[in-house]
DNA sequence: CCGTAGCATGGGG
DNA sequence: GCCCCATGCTACG
């Protein structure tokens, strides 16, 4: 998109910003820009143009496309270019540009401003300014409150529409002054003012206007005097606090509403987008433009406003930025307006339980009706699938001003399954004023924002965005939070910051959801080379199925994938690759090194602690090194340097890498301490953070024979086997020492075994799964036996059920994992309350090496781990004591 | 004890 | 210093 190009002529492509043709030496001119020049085309698109086809061949999907009138027609109300073809009647509807003429009834619109063009529906809307638009059970009644602001064409999908206009009038400007009493009442917004320079602007009826606009160059179109003079201040009612209050919804001022509706009805017809107002009057300002009035801040956002003035108020961050697909989705009937209101990302709370949504001050305000008591009134919404959902609007008064809410949403919420960080929009349906309220989920959202984020002065790509699974990769923790859903043969995408960010910008606790959160997409393979034993630890060699495995007390930490080897002499080593040059560094085997681990970091061979030494490895030794998940892991390495999205992908392992290195709350700035789970940061890794989404995580049935359920019931049955070894060595010893009381059966029972159990079991210190049960009755322990019934449940705080995305298989082992622990701890404590003494089950201590030659894994994971036997083992360890990540 | 309603708190702009 | 608002807190049913 060549957004840039902000005349026609600065720019060699076609302005039509769907073609990327060149324009040819002599372009060929378009429709008129609000500039007052003439777009430039390539000699193709100015063809169609010529043709009058250019919105059949250009805009076919855009919304805005109605009927005539009169001859049945199908035209494009849309967009500038179609701001010709068309005329408003005054009862509704439009006539083509011919039946306009034939009819002679309408003259020409040559005094609309563009913008105005954009809102050919405003008259129509205009009649609804009443009260009735608002689809309100209560209340409201006449209460009188301003009209959603106008509408504008879905910016969002032309972006580079706004930017290529050099300037916008803010015809907002001083319109805002209808007010309500209640309105005005509202001390805080009395105070506000000039928040920010499109605020100021907006604040116009009092009087930037002119001035201002004219400052920041919007010279095409000076319907802003005009609009101020005719509109806002004659109509201004006089209030006093009007300069500052900004509530308004409606740009048109309500006093001028009738007479923008008679003149709106009979003008709508102007044809033609002057950009001077030869007849302001009857524009008035179009409050509505959504075009503008922010002009400035508009156009550097890329995106309109659903209306020019109130957005005074509204921070851009609520600003609706609906697509064109949008408003389809919002409106089946084409023959319906939708006005977007304003739109705002879902936080936490809002998408917590507690089904209270806080609506923007500013918004609420503005486009709600009024409220005077915090009980408020009961709202009629429809949502994008014409359902009608009814919320409570209220308020509460904070701090000498209100906090709006809208209650009841969650059912709305559920059924459109949103999540924090999606994003809820709100618009008008014209006629009739419904209410309407629309969605976006996160990864659409965050698509939208690329273009913006691109230009994010940190010059950092933010491209992961785009790769940001469906939301529902967003896992909700717990009310309060969210951490990133595993999801198996998937890179890791880390949103990056987005200061600038039009949604959230504002919202720190937002951001963290939707920005800090650390999506942990990997593979087991990935997964495992980042897994490692902890520091010091001392594994329990099992022995199942042939294979030795190593179980580790203590935390599994999650390092930077080396590759273990012996070299010639017997020692046991480990190759770890630099991320800066890529090359392949010896180390010891025992050494436990950060994600980010170059060579200036090799304090073990100084020879070789600069990025400049040679690597010691030939390639064909690499070759054959590396094992195929690390080759994968290899090349993706060095292809994240080239691409953004996967050094997006690997930051985030790498974060997740070294907060488990470095422990939490040492590496993060407070800055990053998270809201989503106050007391852990994004990255963090323990029970709770890791889970998958409230409710994604699968209940897996006793049957389930996926990968996991697998993996966990091999384990258990290797760990019955393994208890009911120690169990008998045990006995023998106690037999000649003395009489080993059997445990109640209550505490081991004898139902079928979960898979749950085994999950949970997997990761206990033998010690305790030892003393856990300790029925001297070998038999008992048996595979399928287990203290625990049920389902697998890998989420151990299930508050929404969805099932586990395919090939998440890792996500799921990783919450296998996590509720392992958790199940340990559950036992533990009935364990204990059971009086039961442990155990002590023999250990082994294995060397530094840690039995690198054996598959070192608490978990069997071979089952969806395609390497498992491979030589670097899959080291799973997973902390058993003191688990100081889960209980958060 | 739990869920909720309503207010309070506090970070960030 | 003010305002907004996400979330915490807690009295209450």
């Amino acid at each position: 998109m060549t957004s840039t190009s902000v005349a026609t002529s600065s720019s060699r492509i076609c302005f039509n910003s769907v073609c990327n043709d060149l324009k040819s030496e002599r372009p060929r001119k378009g429709w008129q820009l609000r500039t007052g020049e003439l777009a430039e085309l390539c000699d193709r698109c100015a063809s169609i143009y010529d043709e009058g086809r250019f919105c059949d061949a250009f805009h076919l999907n855009a919304s805005g496309w109605r009927t005539c009138e009169s001859c049945g027609k199908r035209v494009h109300c849309g967009c500038i270019v179609s701001a010709y073809a068309f005329a408003l009647l005054d009862a509704g509807g439009i006539l083509c540009i011919a039946c306009s003429r034939k009819n002679a009834v309408l003259g020409p619109n040559s005094s609309w401003p563009p913008s105005l063009l954009f809102n050919s529906s405003l008259p129509e809307r205009f009649k609804d300014c009443s009260a009735k638009g608002w689809s309100q059970l209560t209340g409201s009644g006449p209460a009188p409150w301003r009209q959603a602001p106008g509408l504008f064409n879905s910016s969002t999908s032309q972006p580079e529409l706004h930017s290529r206009v050099p300037y916008e009038v803010d015809l907002s400007t001083g319109i805002d002054r209808l007010n309500v009493s209640e309105r005005l009442s509202i001390p805080s917004l009395e105070k506000k003012k000039n928040e920010d320079f499109p605020e100021r602007l907006m604040n116009g009826p009092l009087k930037p206007s002119a001035h201002d606009i004219h400052e920041n160059g919007n010279t095409g179109i000076n319907c802003e005097e005009q609009h101020t003079s005719c509109l806002t201040k004659p109509q201004l009612p006089s209030l006093k606090e009007d300069s500052s209050n900004p509530p308004f919804g409606l740009a048109v001022p309500y006093t001028s509403i009738d007479e923008a509706n008679g003149q709106m009805g009979v003008s709508g017809t102007h044809l033609r987008p002057n950009p001077q107002p030869s007849l302001a009057k009857q524009f008035h300002s179009n409050p509505h433009n959504g075009l503008d009035s922010s002009g400035e801040t508009q156009m550097r956002n890329g995106r309109p406003r659903a209306d020019g003035r109130g957005r005074n108020q509204l921070f851009p961050r609520y600003w609706p930025r609906f697509t064109d697909q949008d408003l389809q989705q919002i409106s089946a009937d084409s023959n319906s307006i939708i006005t977007p209101l304003f739109e705002k990302m879902l936080s936490a709370s809002d998408a917590g339980r507690i089904g209270r949504l806080v609506l923007p001050k500013k918004c609420a305000e503005a486009y709600f009706p009024p409220i005077s008591q915090p009980e408020g009134l009961p709202l009629k919404v429809q949502d994008s699938k014409g359902k009608e959902w009814i919320f409570q609007f209220r308020f509460w008064p904070n701090n000498n001003s209100r906090m709006y809410v809208l209650e009841g949403v969650t059912p709305c919420i559920q059924n459109m399954q949103l999540q924090a960080g999606d994003v809820v929009t709100f618009s008008r349906l014209e006629p009739g004023g419904k209410l309407v309220m629309g969605f976006r989920k996160a990864s659409a959202a965050s698509a939208s924002e690329q273009e913006n984020e691109a230009k994010n002065s940190n010059g950092v790509s933010t491209h992961g965005d785009a790769e940001l699974a469906d939301p529902s990769s967003w896992s909700k923790v717990d009310k309060s939070g969210y951490i990133a859903k595993e999801a198996l043969g998937t890179k890791v995408a880390v949103p990056r910051k987005r200061k600038n960010s039009v949604l959230g910008s504002k919202s720190k606790r937002l951001r963290i959801d939707n920005e800090d959160m650390i999506e942990l997409k990997l593979t087991w393979e990935e997964a495992q080379g980042l897994l490692r034993p902890p520091p010091n630890h001392v594994a329990n060699v099992v022995s199942i199925e042939g294979f030795e495995f190593e179980e580790y007390e203590d935390a599994p930490v999650l390092g930077k994938p080396t590759i273990f080897a012996t070299d010639k002499s017997g020692e046991k080593i480990q190759w770890a690759q630099c991320e800066d040059c890529f090359k392949w560094r010896r180390l010891p085997s025992d050494v436990l090194l950060p994600s980010k681990w170059t060579c200036s970091s090799n304090s073990w061979d100084p020879e070789r602690s600069s990025c400049s030494a040679t690597q010691e490895l030939t390639a064909e030794e690499l070759e054959n090194l590396l094992p195929h998940c690390n080759l994968a892991a290899s090349k993706k390495m060095k292809a994240a340097k080239q691409e953004s999205e996967n050094v997006d992908a690997l930051e985030g392992l790498d974060t997740l890498a070294n907060l488990a290195i470095l422990g939490e709350g040492d590496v993060l700035p407070a800055s990053q301490a998270t809201t989503k789970h106050p007391r852990h940061r994004p990255g963090c890794s323990c029970i709770v953070c890791i889970q998958p989404p409230s409710g994604k995580g699968p209940k897996h049935k006793q049957t389930c024979t996926c990968n996991v359920c697998q993996t966990v019931k091999r384990r258990f049955r290797t760990l019955m086997l393994r208890r009911e070894k120690k169990q008998s060595q045990k006995e023998a010893d106690a037999t000649r020492k003395k009489q080993q009381p059997s445990l109640p059966d209550k505490v081991v029972g004898d139902e079928p075994l979960p898979c749950t159990t085994s999950a949970g079991n997997s990761s206990l210190n033998p010690e305790k799964v030892v003393s856990e049960n300790l029925d001297d009755d070998t038999n008992r322990l048996k595979s399928s036996s287990s203290p625990f019934k049920g389902q697998i449940d890998l989420n151990i705080q299930p508050e929404r059920e969805e099932e586990l995305s395919p090939g998440s298989d890792s996500g799921g082992t990783m919450r296998l994992l996590q509720d392992a622990t958790d199940k340990y701890h559950r036992q533990q404590s009935i364990l204990s309350s059971s009086g039961n003494s442990n155990i002590e089950v023999t250990q082994t201590q294995p060397g530094s090496g840690t039995e690198l030659g054996k598959i070192n894994s608490s978990i069997d994971l071979r089952a969806s781990h395609r390497d498992a036997d491979m030589d670097h083992p899959a080291i799973f360890p997973i902390k058993t004591f003191a688990p100081t990540s889960a209980t958060g």
